[in-house]
Parts: C-alpha cells; sequence; structure tokens
DNA sequence: ATAGGGTTAG
C-alpha cells in the first residue's frame, strides 16, 4: 500500500510540492485521452513504417505543420505523463495508448515508459516491461540497455546476457554502457566465460581504456575466484581512481587474501599512487581487520573514519561493531553501537552477534529483548545470533522457545544457520538423539556444517555408535574433512575402542591425509609469538615450562582437574594429564604469565577450537594470577577474569 | 535526440 503511493521521488518533485491528488491525474489523464480520440487510431504493425505515418500529402501543408505541433504536444504531455505516473491503471491506460497509437514508433516515448515499468521501484515489473519491450518494433541501443540493465539487478540476469546476444544478432552495435552492463549480468552468475567475450569486444571496439568498464571487468573475475587476473587488469587501467582501489581490496577479502587487503591501504595513500581511501575502503578495512583479528589496524580506519567526518555513516557503524566484536574487544564495539544515531536491524544483529560470539549469551538475549522495545523487527540473522548466543551458553530451553516463535511471530523460515545453533545447543547438552532426530526431520537439506557440528558433540560426550553414524553422513556428502578424522579418532579414543581408533589412524597414513597441528599466538609489545602443541622452539622455552608446571601445581591447589577427554593415546589417566599440558594455547598463556605483570590482559588466538581442558585450564588461572584471559578460537571468544567465564562455564 | 556504468554493513 505504502509503497503503491509512494510517489516517483525523482520525477516527481512537483507532483509533491503541488500536492496533486490521484483524483487530479485521472483528469488530466482522462481529458488527454479525449482529445486523442479526436485522432484515428492508428493500428501498429511490426512492419510498419514510421515515415508513411507522419509524413501527410504534400498539398496539405499547412495541415502538415499543424498535424506535427499536435502530434508534438500530444508527445509531450504523454511525457509528462509518464514521469508523473504512480498508479498501475493509469500505466495500463498509457501503454494501451502507446501501443494502440503512432506513438509506439517514438523512441523516445518507448524509452521513457520502458524506464518507468523497468526501473522505478514502485511500478517496477520485469515481466512486464520484457512484454511491452517486445511490442517495440525497432527496438533500439537504448532500450536494450535499459532491459539489460534492469535485467543486471533482478533475479534472473542471465536473461540480460540473451537480450545482449540478441542486440548483437541485430548489428546494433552496444556502446560501453551496454557492455558494462551485460557484465555485471555475468558477475551476478559467475559467468566467466560470458566476461571473457564481452572483453575481446571492449578491445574490438576500442574501450580498452576505458578505466569504469576495467573495473567492472575487475569484479567480474574476483567474483569467479581468478583474483590473479583480476590484479593484472588493475595494473592495465590506465586511470586508477578509489573505486578501482576498492574493487581490487573487495578482490583480496573474497580471495581469502584479508592480508594483502590490510597492505594495499598505506600502498594506495602512497607517494607513487596518492589515493584517497573513501568510504567504502574503510568498511572493506574493517573486514579484513575483523577477518584477521587486527585490532590495532581497525583502530587506525576508526580514526580515519572519524577524521573524515563518514562516522556518520550507519553502514560504517555497523562494520566497526562487528569489527571490534570479532577482535574480542566488546567494550569498543558497545562503545560505537551506543553513540550512533537510528539504530536499524543490522546494528542490533551485529551487536547481538558480536555478544553471542564473545560468550555473553545472556546480555545477547537481553538486547535481543531491547531491540524489540525499540521498535526495530528481528530478521533472519538476528535470530542466528540469537540462537547461537543460547548455544553458547547452554540456554536450551530459551532457544526453543524463541525457534518457536521466530516462524510463528517474525515470520522468518528457519535456515540451515538456525538449525545448526539448535544442533549444537542440543548436542552440547547431551541430548544427541534429540538434535539427531532434529537434523532427519529438517525440510532442508542438512549441510557438513551440521553434521559436523553434531560429530563434535558425539565426541564430547563420548558417543561411539552414533559419532559412526555422523561420520558416514559426512563421507555420504563427500565433505570429511581431516578434522573430522581427529574428532573421530577422539570418539574412539574416549570409548576406548583402540582397535577401530588404530584402523582410523592407518587409513590417514596410507592416504597421507595431514591433520592441521594446534596452533597458538600471542602479541606482546608488538611481536607475534607462535606456538604449536608441544612446541620447544621459542628462545625462552625452558623457562616456559618451567612456569607451566609452576602453573599447573597452583592450580591444583585451586581445585583445577584435567579433563582428558580430549586426547587419543592410550594411556593411564595420569599420564593423559601430563600430555594435555603441552596444548599450544596452554604454552602461549604460560608465556603470557611469565611476560606480563598482574592485571594486564592476555591476548591468545588459536587456529582450531579449545578444548575442555583448556577452558577450565585459563578460567582459573585467570582468577590465580590474576590476568583477564582472552582467547579466540576457530568459533568463538573466550573471556575469563577472576576464575569465571563470560559463558557462566558452559564450554 | 532519448539514459547512463564500477566498489559497500550484521
Amino acid at each position: 500500500m505504502t509503497a503503491m503511493s509512494q510517489p516517483l521521488r525523482s520525477n516527481c518533485s512537483h507532483l509533491k510540492d503541488h500536492n496533486i491528488s490521484s483524483t487530479r491525474f485521472s483528469t488530466s489523464l482522462a481529458s488527454l485521452f479525449k482529445t486523442w480520440s479526436d485522432q484515428p487510431l492508428v493500428r501498429h504493425s511490426l512492419n510498419h513504417n514510421p515515415t508513411t505515418l507522419n509524413s501527410p500529402q504534400p498539398h496539405h501543408q499547412q495541415n502538415q505543420t499543424k498535424l506535427i505541433s499536435y502530434t508534438q504536444t500530444r508527445k509531450e504531455s504523454l511525457l509528462s505523463l509518464i514521469k508523473s505516473c504512480t498508479h498501475k491503471p493509469h500505466l495500463l491506460q498509457i501503454h494501451a495508448h502507446i501501443v494502440g497509437s503512432s506513438l509506439i514508433l517514438d523512441s523516445t516515448v518507448c524509452f521513457q515508459f520502458l524506464s518507468l515499468i523497468s526501473l522505478s521501484p514502485p511500478l517496477k515489473n520485469l515481466t512486464y516491461s520484457r512484454q511491452f519491450f517486445d511490442q517495440i518494433p525497432k527496438p533500439n541501443a537504448i532500450h536494450y540497455n535499459t532491459m539489460i540493465r534492469a535485467y543486471s539487478m533482478s533475479d534472473f540476469p542471465e536473461e540480460g546476457i540473451y537480450m545482449y546476444r540478441d542486440l548483437r544478432r541485430r548489428g546494433l552495435g552496444g556502446n560501453p554502457l551496454t557492455l558494462s552492463f551485460v557484465i555485471k549480468c555475468c558477475v551476478r552468475v559467475k559467468n566467466l566465460l560470458g566476461g571473457i567475450q564481452v572483453q575481446a569486444r571492449i578491445v574490438r571496439d576500442g574501450h580498452q581504456s576505458d578505466s569504469r568498464l576495467l573495473t567492472t571487468l575487475m569484479d567480474l573475475y574476483s567474483i569467479c575466484g581468478k583474483d590473479d587476473d583480476a590484479c593484472k587488469l588493475f595494473d592495465e587501467i590506465p586511470h586508477r581512481d578509489t573505486v578501482a582501489w576498492n574493487v581490487l581490496i573487495s578482490c583480496c577479502l573474497h580471495n581469502s587474501r584479508s592480508r594483502d587487503a590490510l597492505g594495499l591501504f598505506d600502498i594506495m595513500q602512497s607517494e607513487t599512487y596518492r589515493c584517497q581511501p573513501d568510504d567504502v575502503t574503510c568498511l572493506l578495512m574493517l573486514q579484513a581487520c575483523a577477518n584477521l583479528n587486527a585490532l590495532e589496524f581497525g583502530e587506525r580506519v576508526h580514526k580515519y573514519i572519524e577524521e573524515h567526518g563518514y562516522i556518520g555513516a550507519s553502514k560504517l557503524c555497523n562494520s566497526l561493531i562487528t569489527m571490534y566484536s570479532r577482535c574480542g574487544c566488546l567494550d569498543n564495539a558497545y562503545e560505537v553501537f551506543k553513540g550512533m544515531q537510528g539504530k536499524n536491524v543490522v546494528s542490533w544483529s551485529a551487536m547481538i552477534i558480536g555478544l553471542a560470539v564473545n560468550g555473553y549469551g545472556r546480555e545477547a538475549i537481553e538486547a535481543f529483548r531491547e531491540m524489540q522495545r525499540t521498535g526495530v523487527l528481528p530478521d533472519e540473522q538476528t535470530f542466528t545470533g540469537v540462537l547461537s548466543a543460547c548455544s553458547h551458553c547452554g540456554l536450551v530451553d530459551e532457544a526453543m522457545n524463541i525457534f518457536d516463535r521466530m516462524s510463528k511471530e517474525f515470520g522468518v523460515v528457519p535456515n540451515v544457520h538456525h538449525y545448526g545453533c539448535l544442533v549444537d545447543l542440543l548436542g552440547r547438552a547431551g541430548r544427541l538423539d534429540q538434535a539427531y532426530q532434529l537434523i532427519m526431520s529438517m525440510d532442508i537439506k542438512p549441510d557438513s556444517k551440521i553434521w559436523r557440528t553434531l560429530l563434535g558433540a558425539c565426541k564430547i560426550h563420548n558417543h561411539d555408535t552414533l559419532g559412526e553414524r555422523v561420520f558416514g553422513h559426512l563421507m555420504e556428502l563427500k565433505a570429511q574433512e581431516a578434522g573430522d578424522y581427529v574428532l573421530l579418532m577422539n570418539i574412539y579414543s574416549s570409548a576406548g575402542n583402540w582397535e577401530k581408533l588404530a584402523e582410523v589412524r592407518k587409513f590417514l597414513k596410507e592416504k597421507a591425509i595431514q591433520t592441521t597441528p594446534g596452533c597458538s599466538t600471542i602479541i606482546l609489545k608488538g611481536t607475534v609469538h607462535e606456538f604449536l602443541v608441544d612446541d620447544v622452539s621459542h628462545p625462552r622455552k625452558d623457562e616456559i615450562y618451567k612456569m607451566l608446571d609452576e602453573i599447573n601445581s597452583q592450580l591444583k591447589i585451586a581445585g583445577y582437574v584435567a579433563d582428558v577427554s580430549s586426547e587419543l593415546h592410550n594411556m593411564g589417566d595420569e599420564e593423559k594429564g601430563y600430555a594435555l599440558s603441552y596444548h599450544s594455547e596452554k604454552l602461549a598463556i604460560a608465556f603470557g604469565v611469565l611476560a606480563t605483570p598482574p592485571g594486564t590482559t592476555i591476548r591468545v588466538a588459536k587456529n582450531l577450537r579449545t578444548c575442555v581442558d583448556c577452558h577450565n585450564f585459563a578460567m582459573i588461572l585467570s582468577g590465580v594470577y590474576n590476568r583477564k584471559i582472552i582467547v579466540r578460537d576457530r568459533t568463538r571468544f573466550h573471556h575469563f577474569w577472576e576464575g569465571s567465564c563470560s559463558c557462566n562455564g558452559y564450554w
């Protein structure tokens, strides 16, 4: 309703100013149609020649001028009607009159009408546009461009590529614009081959120094995973403006080269290139920072944003919230969130997800309630955040309740992420069969991530029979990874199933499948210190291991008992406790305790998931040694202070 | 003649 009655902002400012109602519009339409009806309607046929229509007999000189001027006025009034049309019934009337008169042969009229129905939001209808387009006897390049452009933004981008081929068949040379619209279509469907053909055309038509065209093409290569080709193309762009740099940066982000992306921020500003980053550059940089946990760089970008007056942009604020929370710096994330004007669903979701990944589940749910109080409607991703908050804190009933309300109250259809959170939650809570039933009852196909989640839960609860079945599902999807074999071995190990364990081991060795070794890093005074499992390569290794021994005995006094469920070897519990003490995060934390005074925050990043034992170890240590510890693992952050953790002990 | 291109938040 509101969408339909909304005036066309760009074209109808005059309408709005004088507040012309639709009734008055109808009146003027009616009077126009009345004048038309005095003219005989010209039946249009595809073979009609426009010149014969508009050229009356030579001996009627006076009449001809009159007729031309009359046609002219008629056309002018129609064009102004098209420009101010906001109602579908009027549209249909105008349509009928264009098609039923000689105006179908007027390319301007056709173009204006086509723009109206293919691009302007309230009346946009692509099927209808195509119908009209097909009624134009001789569509020109502009008509084609309009259609291809509309298709490039629609759900049927490949249709734009077909239209481009059609245009070429008709021998209408496309201009650079046509080419750029087609490339956009190719980007949408990741049609690299089509793009390469267009590239050949760009060269043949002599547009090879059109920077914008090349930039679009770069994006295509980037989206298709051809980052090297995209870079090559970048070198060929004669005038590299900020957008070109932005595309290059986004290319790095899309192709897992966040580190390169960060580097480009300084390179583009250097003496050689002298290109100023804009708001979009900042947005991309923040994403790279979030991927890399690069808090300091993120703070630099934040400063740049403030200095350049971009801080009012909600997109940037939302991105800052995500960057800070993905760097484990919730205080800063909340600071940005609090200070921002006009929080939308993205801002709230960013904050909720931020709280969730940092283990503050109850706070996330509270934020969710607050969001509803302020009248912002949650969407799919908000629920992903809320449900993952529940799964990080073991709030089973809360999650079930929210999941139920999600579709009933908010009309959000459960997706694979929502189910994933529930499976994780049920699995960790030990309700393995219920989790399995849930997966089997889903009306969407379970992906490998879901099965992997359940496999992880089978490991926690030493459920080897279900674990085997779940692993079978992963094999069915041909999606088993090295880490999955490790989980399976862990499950066999915990269940004391040494034969099966040996079997898997043998298999891994035969197939030369490499498992990723655990690796933790800690940054002290700007230097990155890296530790592998049982690492002895650090220059201060003797001190570190001595420290670790001391810590272990101190923690034992404080009630720490090694949790042995993560070990693979067939040995007695006492030996296991010993073996566990050399997990990479323990080494990194021991080094942190060694190298920092009490009261400091120790930040550790781990490539895999932290095990229960290391979680408990860090939690108790934070109290005994008075350090705040933040461990970032593959999926989340764990905050520890004064012997407690943000997720209330729920691992 | 007619319109008009690239990057972008959770």
